[in-house]
DNA sequence: TATCGTTATATAAAGTAAAATATAACAAAG
DNA sequence: CTTTGTTATATTTTACTTTATATAACGATA
């Protein structure tokens, strides 16, 4: 058994967005006519003139613009804001086919019963989100040790609770989101110190938001990652941190956590 | 403009509960009968009784009983099996609603920009995810401090950025999610002790799983709440944990994030 | 001005889904 | 054996949606 779901846009209380329409709105995109988009789709012209008449009916700005007569008899093409809303709903769509996959892996149908019932549409307020790959999971007595190489080249070293490695079926070559609260990412500007902690980041500050106690600093850390830490401003000031400075971000592997 | 979704359970490529089949199965189920039934939703009793005839085809086991004669004529009930996929059905479609509210909040569909593209469906590893409600918010210069009640009546403390309450979009009175990393949590059994951390919540352990070096303890904290830590196994026998032994559990408030 | 292929619009036809209707089968209870 | 109210099933009717078809309007271009 495997849970669907559809996705569409509603404008006061009607339906606007749905997926049919999408489907008519790609084709006319690069067919550049209703007529054609129709039979790509394929339905009749009627409907998708129709379809097409009430998405610029409701919306306050034209989703397209259609232009009667002329040397090839006119046209039809996506207006700015068309495209950009199409934009929004592939984000939004994939958002929410990335929450279906979820819903089914925590989902025993067959038995009639969810695995772990624990919110898993969730915002959290960690900033710190970035993207990897599971490399290697090593299992101790209670915790797990999980390496995860990053787009950037870098890997992370996270531990968790082996029972949290089963509740997310983690695997090898699992696409996963390392989630790291600003607080507990440290700065240094040595090259080649010695810590326990072992994680260990390049990156060069982008942006520094100073506070009366603490201050906030952006890390670049390559490939469009960036990482947000807090740290005291006195130590801003001792480390004579400024926005081009190279440092490195260090994370305790237990302060990583874990999410797909 | 609003996001809205509907729902669906296939199996075999088939659609199997859909949104109308629920409603009819929620009426047969205090009516009795499917004539009833498809009075109540309304539908017509031959589409109702097709849409319980394939539902029942296509599961392994029956999710109604029908019996034809009788006293008073006969009746239609649900299975077990039919009363846990309806459940596990409401369930499903708690979360669903969650997500697409989360969505909506996220979306700027005026605009037709994602305010935040963060993914906002994950799973995460942290094993402690207390309910509660937002009582208090505390803006600092870079950090806000976020006072939050839970059902059992022990309030948490939490430090969080500013960016992060603002990307929340955190209220009084909201209801949110706190997320602890179970090696965060610290355990004491001093009933009156003086320390830094700002949360201290009592329970009494429900279970320890022994490792060689780290140890994971079950607290129950009341109100159906449990709280994961993890500890040293020397710390266990040197503070003689048991089973049953009244315990505070300690948590800093910067290790304390939030989730809505 | 004639041509082009499209948009714009109406009307008829076909197809599909839902509803209404009718009736047989059923089995327990009086 | 009759009554009862339901399930089970087929047939007809209705309503609705989609498609097909036809035609006017359009305006740049050769």
């Amino acid at each position: 058994m495997t849970i669907s779901s559809n996705l569409t846009l509603e404008l006061f209380n009607q339906p606007f967005l749905l997926e049919k329409r999408i489907q008519l709105l790609i084709a006319i995109k690069h067919s550049g006519s209703i007529n054609k988009a129709a039979k790509e789709v394929p339905m009749s012209y009627k409907s998708a003139w129709e379809a097409v008449e009430t998405m610029n009916n409701l919306s306050i700005h034209p989703i397209v613009q259609r232009e009667t007569g002329g040397a090839g008899g006119g046209g039809t093409t996506l207006t700015e804001y068309g495209e950009n809303l199409l934009n929004t709903y592939f984000l939004l769509k994939a958002e929410q086919k990335k929450f279906i996959e979820n819903l089914n892996r925590i989902t025993d149908l067959n038995t009639g019963t969810l695995k772990d019932i624990r919110r898993l549409s969730m915002q959290i307020s960690a900033r710190n989100q970035i993207m990897g790959v599971v490399e290697k999971i090593s299992h101790g007595a209670v915790n797990a040790e999980v390496q995860i190489k990053l787009k950037s080249g870098n890997s992370l070293v996270s531990i968790i609770t082996n029972t949290a490695t089963e509740n997310l079926e983690l695997n090898i070559d699992d696409e996963v989101i390392a989630v790291i609260k600003s607080s507990n990412v440290l700065l240094s500007t040595e090259n080649e110190m010695k810590l326990s902690a072992r994680n260990c980041i390049k990156g060069v500050i982008e942006g520094i938001n100073q506070g009366e106690v603490n201050s906030e600093v952006v890390i670049n850390i390559g490939n469009e990652d960036k990482m947000v830490t807090i740290i005291t401003t006195n130590s801003i000031k001792n480390m004579n941190l400024k926005v081009g400075t190279k440092v490195n971000a260090i994370i305790k592997a237990s302060d990583i956590m874990i999410g797909r």
